[in-house]
DNA sequence: CTAGCCTCCTTCCTATAGGATCTGCGATCT
DNA sequence: AGATCGCAGATCCTATAGGAAGGAGGCTAG
């Protein structure tokens, strides 16, 4: 589904569509993917504010292109739930998720990644492998996201991204390895709000020890064969998740409601 | 998600984008909303050839309307997985599901009713009430349709997709009673799916019978609290619908094999 | 002097026409 | 026979006109 657009989007790194189209116009994409990555990205980066209006005519004179691409990377990205259209008044930022929000979007991630995480056990197939490889991935992210952390100075954008996107894979390789295409693509479409989360409420990976520790035990069952501890880890990892993500949002909340 | 364009399609009526407008310009809707809705309808009743490639300006054509909203209603669709877009060689008709894809399909679809089902008797909320009235729906549908069913004559197409929205908004029903929204537009997105295959395979209603009782089954079982018990009959039911699918499926396969 | 209403203006969405580019196929040349 | 060139078809994008909705400002009545 998305896979592609998000795959182009990391592999080839963004490809700048704001760059004068002056020399080396060979090889062109498709206009409306890479207008799509780049909202994407400003989604996902907070750079668009949840709840303000999106104008076509504005992003298309900020991207450099017309209205017509951007129309249709908007009538695309409608169907993420990340932007929202009313009826004359055009599109805008879908607002934040409250607290009830997150606890729909954790309880039906729970859902799918454990069903897929018994039936990928079952299909004792290639799970260990990737699992073991996406695992390392996380590992990696983390020590350079730590190796990145200065003293009161946070990591870099790009490292925090890296770092949340190798502990996503780790979820997304047991759906994969379910082997159903709809587990996975209905847990990729949950994985775009799970992100915005992620990046509103925490502003900062805090959990990252827990996170690793609760994996390993995830990927240890698995390797072990037994299935009925594997998805035990997987429910305690979720819920830690969740537990974590509730107490981040009520310290925003919080926050927010000392400012008013 | 896509609620809003089902429930109008289905509420107002289709609402003949054909239609010259020449008077009555008054309450005017979107028109990309509509050109979805005619979309929509033309890929499940089968009217554009799985394969066949669709021609935006051809479309526009064929709408009486210009390629914009066209094009914009096709990036819609491009979500749902119903069409298919390649380089720049423009949109075509999803391929139809093989058994395998059907067996993922059905697959993913108890995971989401099971696990919804099991959290909305947890939640002894107006499940009963909404279940009574979405099963007394069905009733009436399957009576239409044998009602309408004459010697030799099938029923008309519309008392057909009568019937399959009823049978559908049973289960509906349930993943709306959970209390979740991002299951229900799980369902709800796999629903198109499942809508196209049977009408392909079946091209007849042949398990009215079946389904009427397995459904009153789960009826019963959450009119009587039992979780357990409901959601064994939901597993039934949905394990009896995946069987009668791929005989289906079997069939006309074994059809399209006799002719080639 | 203030509150309500009307008018104008800006902004945005819809729809059309047209130019530029890419693909596929057939004819021609080597 | 194989490869290259040219033409038709389709797609994608741009540019622009027309029309509707929302907001700001001024005018009038109390």
């Amino acid at each position: 589904m998305s896979d592609r657009a998000w795959v182009a989007a990391r592999v080839q790194g963004v490809a700048h569509v704001n760059a004068p189209r002056t020399t080396e116009v060979l090889r062109r994409q498709l206009l409306r993917d890479e207008v799509y990555d780049a909202l994407l990205d400003m989604l996902l980066d907070q750079r668009l504010a949840p709840g303000g209006s999106l104008s076509i005519d504005g992003l298309a004179r900020e991207l450099g292109v017309s209205p017509t691409p951007v129309r249709e990377a908007l009538a695309f990205l409608e169907h993420t739930g990340l932007v929202v259209r009313t009826a004359l008044k055009g599109y805008a930022v879908a607002p934040h998720p409250g607290a009830e929000q997150l606890g729909h979007l954790m309880e039906a991630r729970s859902v799918l990644e454990i069903e897929a995480l018994r039936r990928a056990v079952a299909r004792e197939g290639l799970l260990a492998g990737r699992l073991r490889e996406a695992h390392a991935g996380h590992e990696a992210a983390a020590a350079a996201m730590v190796d990145a952390w200065g003293p009161a100075s946070p990591p870099p954008a790009v490292v925090m991204r890296h770092y949340f996107e190798a502990d996503w894979a780790f979820h997304l390789s047991i759906v994969e390895a379910s082997g159903n295409p709809y587990l996975r693509d209905m847990l990729q479409g949950l994985g775009t709000h799970l992100h915005r989360l992620v990046q509103s409420a925490g502003r900062g990976v805090t959990d990252w020890q827990a996170a690793l520790a609760e994996h390993g035990r995830i990927l240890r069952a698995v390797e072990g064969g037994d299935p009925d501890q594997a998805v035990a880890a997987m429910a305690e990892h979720l819920a830690g998740v969740r537990e974590r993500a509730v107490d981040d949002t009520l310290a925003l909340a919080g926050r927010v409601a000392d400012r008013t």
